[in-house]
RNA sequence: GGCGCUAUCGUCUAACGGUUAGGACGGAGCCCUCUCAAGGCUCAAAUACGGGUUCGAUUCCCGUUAGCGCUACCA
């Protein structure tokens, strides 16, 4: 029936990929995918004081790892004439003036004491002569919108996720159209890209909510019909602030998750669950199933907190989805993706190992990276110092450790190094402990208590993968040697 | 200050006038078990406040409060 839509993400390179604005071009993303749409990436660089090249490097860096594909790509900065061209029709007709006012200087208090600032006085009903006169005599000036005055004229539109919106002209200002310097303003080279790229569909924050009414004049100044705009809820801190480079630091980073071991798409679904829901419930949903479920009416209108802690930076619900994404992923997969976090933390990552490791420690971990603190005697030559009071069981003492290692220390030099042939020769052990008693006792030593000590001779900690299938990835030798340093702790 | 937006468990959310207010994360407990996880079960936890409208309000209207946004020659 109707065309299909064409939207835009339009990051401003002046810091890194916030998580806002990922959001931000998921949702774009998933509007033009769910509707066989186009989605472009523009750069909107306007601000050229304050566009640096790492934070495009940032942006770029952010989307390629969140592994999402735009169809067209556009940088403003190329497409000045353009938006310059377009203002200067506007002023043709009269909706827009020179205002020859000097720049406000720095850091000036703003007096909001009495009502808002609508425009300077003197400038909007300058002569045309007089005008163009200053103009040519070379007196610099911000080209403004000539916002209606007369009358009680309000702009509208419909918000595909606020609703009908409307704003009396009288409480909106003579906003600028082109600086001083020439370069057109946020507003007007955003509505004239948005007009030239033929976008229908604009969704972005809901921090622009109240900018749309300008944006509308631009449209309807250029004889143009708006697009559909739909604004999403913001992303706050815990504290209800907004979230900001400034106060929240590297949480607000798309590549802080990344480099913690993310997985893209699990993280792609957590920020599609802030502030959007498909209703029933489903909350892990794959690429296909957010593209098939997404629509405006799903997107709240409330504010989503991201429930970040200062000690732990990542949202419990986040690493959740990402514990539940890398149990999903095949074994090889999940090995070839972990590699990294274990050459990056000095282990040698042979192919073949990783497999087995991956194996023990997948659903042990949340993130990626905890693969170097999970994982790491798999790796170490030699085992970090450790407490030897943790070889002792739970309700055993020192002679039950000491007896549980020197009988295992027997078995494993003799027994198949294969997880079976382990647990049933270690059971027959224990047994054979307990028929005989242990230094005169008549106590019986169950199996956790002979398995302990062996654990942690081992892996040099009580929190491990399972005991068996860990000796045969280490190996009889390593273990010999593990059990036997663990002997001589206890002597 | 002006204008706009918003208000359900700690957090993310469901309930488009009638539900014991549902789910998830996190928390607590139990089960399973060689530890840790994973898994299963159970529990605690919310409609900001005050007025209306209605036989009946989480839901509609108004007010209060609170939070957020915009109010730049930033985007």
């Amino acid at each position: 029936m109707s065309a299909p839509p064409r939207v835009r993400f339009a990051p401003s390179p002046t810091g890194f990929l916030h998580i806002g604005s990922a959001r931000t071009f998921i949702f774009n993303w998933l509007y033009a995918r769910h509707h066989d749409g186009t989605m472009i990436l523009r750069i909107d660089d306007t601000d050229v004081d304050r566009n640096t090249q790492a934070s495009l490097d940032s942006i770029f860096e952010g989307l390629k790892w969140l592994d999402l594909r735009w169809d067209e790509e556009y940088h403003q900065s190329q497409r000045l004439a353009l938006h310059q061209q377009m203002a200067w029709r506007i002023f043709e007709q009269g909706l827009a003036y020179r205002d020859y006012t000097p720049a406000a200087q720095g850091a000036e208090e703003k007096p909001y004491g009495e009502g808002a600032w609508l425009f300077n006085p003197g400038m909007r009903d300058l002569s045309p002569e007089a005008s163009r006169r200053r103009a040519e005599a070379g007196e610099p000036f911000v080209l403004r919108f000539r916002v209606p005055r007369d009358g009680a004229r309000a702009v509208q539109f419909r918000d595909g996720v606020y609703g009908y919106q409307s704003k009396e002209c009288a409480d909106i200002e003579d906003f600028a159209l082109l600086r001083s310097n020439g370069i057109p303003t946020y507003h007007m080279a955003s509505c004239a890209d948005d007009l030239e790229l033929l976008v229908s569909h604009i969704i972005r924050g809901q921090d622009h909510l109240t900018n749309t009414f300008k944006h509308v004049l631009i449209f309807e100044a250029l004889g143009a019909a708006p697009p559909q705009f739909a604004h999403l809820p913001l992303l706050l801190a815990p504290d209800g602030s907004k979230l900001s480079k400034r106060k929240h630091g590297p949480v607000v980073s798309v590549t802080t998750y990344r480099d913690a071991g993310f997985l893209p798409h699990a993280y792609v679904n957590f920020l599609c669950l802030l502030g959007w829901s498909p209703k029933d419930d489903r909350e892990k949903m794959s690429l296909d199933e957010l593209v098939r479920a997404f629509s405006f009416e799903g997107i709240n209108r409330d504010n989503a907190v991201v429930n970040f802690q200062e000690n732990d930076p990542f949202d419990p619900k986040a690493v959740w989805l990402n514990a539940e994404y890398i149990r999903a992923t095949p074994i090889e997969d999940l090995a070839r993706l972990l590699t990294p976090f274990v050459c990056a933390a000095g282990f040698h990552a042979e192919p073949g190992k990783m497999l087995q490791v991956t194996k023990l420690i997948r659903e042990r971990i949340r993130l990626l990276s905890e693969v170097a603190t999970v994982a790491d005697f798999f790796f170490l030559d030699e085992l970090p110092p450790y407490d030897p009071a943790e070889l002792i069981p739970q309700k055993g003492d020192r002679q039950m450790a000491l007896l549980a290692l020197q009988y295992a220390r027997e078995v494993l030099t003799t027994t198949d190094f294969y997880h079976q042939a382990l647990e049933a020769s270690l059971r027959q052990a224990a047994m054979e402990i307990s028929e005989r008693g242990w230094h005169g006792s008549t106590l019986k030593i169950k199996t956790g208590q002979m398995f302990q000590p062996i654990r942690v001779a081992v892996c040099g900690r009580k929190a491990a993968p399972p005991l068996f299938e860990t000796l045969e990835v280490l190996g009889r030798e390593t273990c010999l040697k593990r059990i036997d340093r663990a002997i001589a702790m206890l002597k």
